[in-house]
DNA sequence: GTTGACCTTAGAGTTAACTCTAAGCTTATA
DNA sequence: TATAAGCTTAGAGTTAACTCTAAGGTCAAC
């Protein structure tokens, strides 16, 4: 049975944490000693890494709340549901990817096309780009044209 | 002049957010009715553009205040400044993209481990993997197989 | 038996960027 | 002139996931 500090240790999860995961009924300490302090057995610290592991999968804390109670009792759920989850988190993955590359794509363009040195900004294209609403179509290429 | 409801339509930014934007210091309505209207001039509107714009390219808030402080004395700042601006926002970008991207990764062999169908979830791989600490090289393969 | 490290709780604070509400003027239209 | 649409402000609420604080109880070691 470990204290929350040796879980603390052993997840890499803060004390903080664990109590904030636990009052959001994710987690618990199976046992508390008699003045309240939390136990943890080797289920509950499995618990705890699966949280961990689905957290860095990208799931919400909601997300993880409803697959840790098809966890407890798989036989009354499928895996379509366990499925659906996943599929949802990676459709909001793929568009949060995409609206990245896009920034990725514009950001890269204005670095290619500004000097980037001392000389004062006055003429400096990255600004007249965003000026320019970055509608020019390759907002300034190397030479600054503007397409008709 | 535009009355910021004019200036909302014209820009799709809510009049609540553009108030929010004058009170963080980003925009201004350069007049004023008696009674406290707000009216937006052209240059008003370029500058909620600007903003916009920037917004758009995954700017905060924070930055692009640095950047309107450059645009409207440009000759103080150097194009330096600016690319500075940018590239730490593209390192921030790239970092977020590299996480997404491994969360994306993770995501489709799990649901490519999983046959999501209405049977119940006791041998659920999606669940196995996230239990196993996703410790599997290739999470189930198409077979279940584990590394040694 | 007294430090000092660790534990408890309830609840407040943090971050970013909105988003909304309430209470009360103003303005345009019929 | 009456009504409705629109404007003003200060300030509270939202979201997610922590993160921290205060006030106090517990425990192991010296």
């Amino acid at each position: 049975m470990l204290k929350i500090s040796e879980l603390s240790d052993q997840t890499g999860l803060s004390a903080h944490t664990l109590r904030y995961y636990e009052k959001h009924g994710l987690i618990n300490a199976s046992t508390r000693s008699e003045a309240g302090y939390r136990y943890y057995s080797e289920a509950d610290v499995r618990r705890v890494e699966f949280v961990k592991t689905a957290r860095n999968t990208g799931f919400s804390l909601d997300d993880i709340g409803q697959l840790l109670s098809i966890r407890v009792d798989k036989q009354s759920h499928s895996c379509q549901e366990v499925t659906d989850i996943t599929r949802n988190k990676l459709d909001e993955v793929n568009a949060k990817l995409a609206e990245l590359l896009s920034m990725q794509q514009t950001l890269e363009l204005l670095l290619e096309s500004c000097c980037g040195g001392p000389e004062n900004a006055t003429h400096c294209s990255i600004m007249e780009a965003l000026d320019a609403g970055l509608k020019r179509r390759e907002i300034a290429d190397q030479a600054g044209d503007v397409p008709a």
